[in-house]
DNA sequence: GTATAAATGTAAACATATTTACATTTATAC
DNA sequence: GTATAAATGTAAATATGTTTACATTTATAC
């Protein structure tokens, strides 16, 4: 069970969200790697992962792929299409087998003028997500790539709830920063003489949560948050 | 006057918005450069901007200054005060004399509650601006500076709606992008000899909006919304 | 077990942006 | 007008990350 924080802190909606919004929701399963929505669709509507994972991410032109976000159960995505009139920014899929809640423009307005409630709830989970999204690029502006890659590794092992192991591949982790493989492996590498981190195949061991945290706070370029 | 459709792209607040929430205001004026709120403060509570600009951005503990927005009338910020119990990500500052307009939480959360409408306009804007900033991110991932450089002017323009000419440093577009001052001045002599804008003495001009438009298209990495 | 695919390690050549340092231009205060 | 400050131009040295290319390791399917 996650905690009340962690909703908090990852932008899901609570558990009282969820139960005013599941009765209006229609549900879809996805197979993996099943597409969900295009970057560029104009097809309203707010998605809720409910079961399974979902990542969001952009395929360029040239065919690389930069992963923005593993979404996990709760946590929605696509508010912009029903607030703004604006278009998907992301390709949206499923990752491994998952259940999606789909409610459209229409249903959740008046959902939200009849319970306003929502609607605060709905305004936690934006404004947490701006919040994170401006300290990261805070951080791309501020820090190397090697204490992003730490920071990147200590969220992942906040929000699966203080696990040692971790499976992912290094080529993930550069989806996701934006940055190279190789960079990736060096730094992983740099990590792992320092004792930070453990790396195995597709796979990451934090042996000592705290000791990785002050080694990222001394690096830290502005002013601590939290 | 602003229109509606540069409303819906800038995230401010929409005139039918503030007519409700002016009267729930505190009004207080800054002079040039005095601090509004600085990062980290906990003290809650959603400012607009009522007359002249407010720079927020954030000063690293070396002293280098990164600007995140230049907020113009009816643009807020801090919602993330009000709906997650969290900090400032940001400094504040007065850019020129200014009129601020503040509102405290539990007098927003009963206005949204007893006037739903008012949440469906702070949703619009932060969905808005949660999507321009991961569009942005994007483009760092993908994009050299110089499109990125030409990106930030053609918006600057298009906020300033359509102006031919515009008052800023190149120290100021640095900033804001996070890049170092000699790769802009390297990169605007390179735009202007394409002859896609001219420089000045704190000042770019930029002839021809559509050539600007379609130069940048073509170094899209991604496809275009809008 | 063996073959194959997936992931990782590594290094040289290259590209891009930063840092440092100073010259030049332009505005502004007196 | 002159002095000063602010902004811009420029270039060499350096740092950081990418690209290319291939070797090695590890998992998985048969």
């Amino acid at each position: 069970m996650i905690s009340k924080q962690q909703h908090e802190l990852s932008g899901a909606l609570s558990t009282d969200c969820m139960a005013l919004l599941e009765p209006l929701l229609s549900i879809r399963y996805y197979a993996d790697g099943e597409l969900i929505f295009a970057r560029g669709e104009y097809k309203a509507g707010l998605c809720i992962v409910l079961e399974g994972s979902v990542k969001v991410g952009n395929y360029g032109k040239d065919g690389r792929y930069f992963l923005s976000k593993v979404l996990k159960p709760y946590e929605s995505f696509g508010e912009f299409t029903i607030f703004s009139k604006l278009p998907r920014t992301h390709t949206a899929e499923a990752y491994g087998e998952s259940k999606v809640g789909y409610i459209g423009p229409s249903k959740l307005k008046k959902a939200i003028i009849k319970q306003p409630e929502i609607a605060l709830q709905l305004l936690q989970s934006l404004s947490t997500r701006l919040h994170m999204s401006l300290e990261v690029m805070d951080d791309i502006k501020r820090l190397p790539v090697i204490v992003r890659i730490a920071k990147v590794l200590f969220e992942l092992n906040r929000e699966a709830g203080g696990l040692e192991s971790h499976s992912l591949s290094q080529e993930e982790i550069a989806s996701q920063l934006g940055v190279s493989r190789m960079v990736v492996s060096s730094s992983l590498k740099e990590l792992s003489e320092l004792g930070l981190i453990e790396k195995g195949y597709r796979a990451i061991r934090i042996p000592d949560t705290h000791r990785l945290l002050s080694w990222i706070k001394e690096r830290q370029q502005i002013k601590d948050l939290l």
